[in-house]
DNA sequence: ATATGGTAACCTGTATACAGATAGAGCCAT
DNA sequence: ATGGCTCTATCTGTATACAGGTTACCATAT
């Protein structure tokens, strides 16, 4: 069974994430509460959840959800581009059939031209199929909340589909470099794969009128 | 004005990393509550921020003290090589005579034999000095939270006394090192100087008996 | 027009109360 | 004696209630 402040907590996380809940906006308990028929114990949970990812802030007056920033943007890619590569490196020696299996499986999926909400699952789940492999828990647990921060700028920024070619055939060389089994190789690529998806994110806020808030 | 929650935190933070609540034991929110005169509210709030930072298990029932493991300590400090040589390195150039002169004072602290507690604390303090001007938030939030997580070790299975000497000088030499201001300098003693405590402990660990739960 | 003070609406932190879930002790059958 | 079952202690999740604290707005004075 799934308590109310799970299903509470992953309702208003995908909201925030996805641009619904825009930067800024006021979360309180009491309305939070009222919205999903709970009462304000649950609501307050999950707002401390989601605090700790890092999507909202607990003010002293009332939460507000998280708003975006260059800094921020360059910090979280920087952190990605020194730890994604380390679990790599670690992972691809474990990595095995059933794995390139489900990868090229998905790998299919995200060619085929989704919703960006399914392309970017698809792309997570991509990833985490070999990063599982380096049971490291507090690795791929750290690495899968920076990944979810850097995707809500995907989503309230930039149209995807401009870049899911060159994304794909990255996929597509980490996948066969997987296949040859050389960690360092694997690693490499996914830093670069990441510093792409970095220049590519900020070309596009560069652009943009004002940081929201 | 502190919250009864963070007061309830900050205590049981210290006990359970000081090794007066040991691995394994069961903190119900109904006994923490009533330890610290309180009601169940804070107790809960206090045990799901200290979820949140590793230091105690979220079990179905009823939370448990974390356990130690050298897979675990392995983890940590690959992450702590992985990103405190980061920060170090975008910290350097903005490390100016007023951090210098608090780090050195805070090394002449350090070669003064304090407790344990002091030391670890001077010791946080010394590398935060460099951190801090990174002005990177969520590096430095991650920073000291790996870094609480692997002093917990030494507290629990290690008696630091015999290792001051040699760490003592590697703070000189990082001093050193950031007085020149050469900041791949400062990085790479740096990763260093996290690389020996991880063997250091390494080597106490796995002389221990068995990993306690 | 601007500064000031008071008040109402709202929000959080915490206490208390209740229902459902869980673990462990003891009992029963084999 | 042992395996399984039931019962009770305890625990958690959630609801509700209350006591401050904060914000914002509006009326009033300058």
């Amino acid at each position: 069974m799934e308590s109310a402040a799970a299903r509470v907590t992953g309702s208003l996380r995908q909201r925030v994430l996805t641009g619904e809940l825009k930067p800024g906006e006021p979360l309180s308990q009491s309305r939070v509460a009222a919205e999903y028929g709970v009462s304000r114990i649950p609501a307050r949970d999950a707002l401390q959840t989601l605090a700790a990812e890092g999507l909202v802030d607990l003010g002293a007056f009332t939460a507000v959800v998280r708003g975006t920033s260059i800094a921020e943007l360059q910090e979280l890619y920087e952190l990605r581009e020194a730890i994604e590569p380390l679990v790599t490196r670690i992972a691809v020696p474990n990595v095995g059939r059933a794995e390139v299996a489900m990868m090229t499986a998905l790998l299919d999926e995200m060619v085929s031209h989704p919703s960006a909400i399914d392309w970017l699952g698809a792309n997570a789940r991509f990833h985490a199929l070999i990063y599982t492999r380096a049971d490291r828990t507090r690795m791929i647990e750290l690495t899968t909340q920076l990944r979810r921060l850097t995707d809500r700028y995907l989503y309230l920024h930039v149209d995807i589909f401009g870049e899911t070619g060159r994304l794909n055939l990255e996929h597509r060389r980490i996948l066969e470099a997987v296949e040859t089994g050389d960690p360092a190789e694997v690693a490499e690529l996914t830093r670069l794969h990441i510093a792409a998806s970095h220049d590519f994110l900020l070309r596009h806020l560069l652009r943009e009128p004002a940081p929201r808030r």
